[in-house]
DNA sequence: TATGAATGAGTGTTCATTCAT
DNA sequence: TATGAATGAACACTCATTCAT
């Protein structure tokens, strides 16, 4: 009798996801100018060609892992794994960051090559802004949905989501592994006091403005 | 008799200094990897060995402009620019943020390359931990003087004052412009916005947790 | 009941036979090193690595087709085009050199190729000038049987069948159609035209040195 | 006493001169897809990047090639070489068509180059076709003024200045190096028999035509 | 016969850096 | 100080060819 294997081996993926994976974690060490095709191949484990086989150039590669990476917010909202929480500042806010959190820290190299790209004149500029414009959207649309959008300024309020939103937790996903490295911390205390912080700071002002 | 001329324009400005204004604006527009040494000469109006002349590699180039960065941060505490004021979120606290954000956008170009390095695993990684670390330090110390360090323990102190105060400010400085462009958003408006949240977050998250 | 089509649509042609007209129109489009099997393949509509399967190199596809234009051009002289009109500068020469062009023209992808690798120092080199030298010998036994061969040194007659005689027949079947696209001029004018300048140059002046 | 020395050894040209040379060289032999780069920094005995230097890609190589010989050709009706002698079939014509191959000759791999890459689909075509139809038109021109213009219409004569003028010479100055090697003519023969050739048929054509 | 996947060896081009003056 | 010329070491990308099925 035959047992499908269900194991998750390197050699079990198809050869695009390990470039892809392999991508990932080169732009998120090198950035994307950094970053080497060559290297990409060796950590994939393929012949450089075959890269191009299945991408048509380095960006596309990037372009892909944006792809991908927006689609996993998205499918987030869409899943309403934020909305159906108590948009507050007690535990069940806690728990759905934390949720939130470790969906993202899966995602970190991505995050970690859009912060890198995010201030460039470079052609990846747009990408990454257009995605960050759609998930800015989606962020007010949950905002207001839930009766907690800061501001009545549409214009006003992205500025706000976005700099003590977006932004806080994209520097921690991106930065907490440095970090730790760096400064000597284990991973439960730092996110612990993140989330202290984020709860206290950006969510905190959300609930007052919203008058509740 | 000769009379030096004591103007500033452009040309007047030594081939040293305008290199190094060059590279900043460069390294601001492409990031280190991406940034050309050409580019750089182009942009200074020299010849490209006389980088070579000044500095002993693009690296350095990089380093001095963090050195001088480091620098005009630490004479704005040294100066008492934040330390005499009020700190807490009131008008004055406004007028702080303002003159600082002022100061630290002249260095735009630098801080946005300091983000773009700050999450690669590259040689410059350890200059740019350096810097952050001794600012860090010095914005405790100031907390702690004024009685509004939110943590006892430093470690987690540090958490806050990177996460919530620290990146926040280097992110709006960062990416302001840019922000300007893609939104269309004007400048009073969008800094005015800007030191509203970070007061109603960072600073009020402080003061609360200071008990006053 | 099922009846075998016997049309002649691209699509009823044998796989081989495809790619051979494919390689034919990339080689003469791009030269040999300019191909692209990939682009040979589409052109096809066949797979790449089917290609490898009728033929052994991309080198091999073009020495069929060469075998195939010389024995085209044998067939024609072995079936008496040529030999049986009166070689002259008649309307009879006028009709025969019609005849001629347009079964050359049939094969202009080849030609084209042979003119360009005419030159180069490579191995395809050899290919072409073994088929040129048969050719030339025809050519040659057909002046002397019909009385018309211009020299009596065989070495110099070679010289004038060649330049005088093959050449500006080969350049006209290669670059008519490339002549009209740049000088705006339609076929039938451009190719009586030629078949004027012919007559009057090349078969003048061998019925001239013949001395009829 | 200092004596300047005035030979003109290779390490005595410029670098620049040397790679135009060596790329004139790789052209003819190799095609110029086929022709390598890293091969014309070998022959030019220069490193690679030098090439990047002082031409922006291997097109411009060969585009500097083309302006440099079509300039050449120009001179060439500009000293008045052709139009002084007596444009007819006898020795002056001879005398005049010696020096007119031995100059193009000099250029003969450029010429190559232009004869293998005339009939190719390719950006490269239009140089070539520009520099084709200017060379035409001043053939022309001369041969109106001589009184040796064969058409009145200026679209027959050009055809026929092309196939049974221009292109026999740019076939001997390129093929007859190659047509040495392979069917073992010596230069004065071939040259003589080439002459006797073109003057027996275009010029005989051309005078006739002009009822002289 | 036919194909999707895979690869070794290039290929033109770039770039930080150095040299000679 | 300043520069035009020069270079070694990559670099992203390509391509003819082969493999496994």
């Amino acid at each position: 009798m035959m047992v499908r294997r269900t194991n998750t081996d390197d050699n079990e993926l198809t050869a695009r996801r390990r470039i892809l994976d392999a991508a990932a974690r080169e732009f998120a060490a090198s950035g994307f100018d950094g970053a080497r095709v060559d290297e990409i191949a060796r950590k994939a484990g393929v012949n450089k060609a075959l890269i191009y086989y299945y991408f048509k150039s380095k960006e596309e590669l990037l372009a892909v892992l944006f792809e991908e990476t927006r689609d996993a917010v998205f499918a987030l909202f869409d899943a309403g794994v934020i909305r159906k929480m108590d948009f507050g500042t007690g535990d069940d806010a806690r728990r759905m960051l934390t949720t939130f959190l470790e969906v993202l820290e899966e995602r970190q190299d991505v995050i970690r090559v859009v912060l890198m790209e995010c201030a460039k004149r470079t052609p990846i500029n747009d990408m990454i802004f257009s995605m960050i414009g759609e998930i800015l959207d989606r962020m007010m649309a949950l905002a207001a949905d839930t009766g907690y959008l800061v501001e009545k300024d549409r214009e006003k309020a992205k500025v706000t989501e976005f700099f003590t939103g977006m932004m806080p937790i994209l520097n921690y996903v991106a930065y907490h592994e440095i970090w730790m490295e760096r400064f000597g911390m284990e991973e439960p205390a730092l996110r612990a006091q993140f989330i202290d912080a984020f709860l206290g700071t950006h969510l905190a002002y959300t609930v007052r403005k919203a008058g509740r």
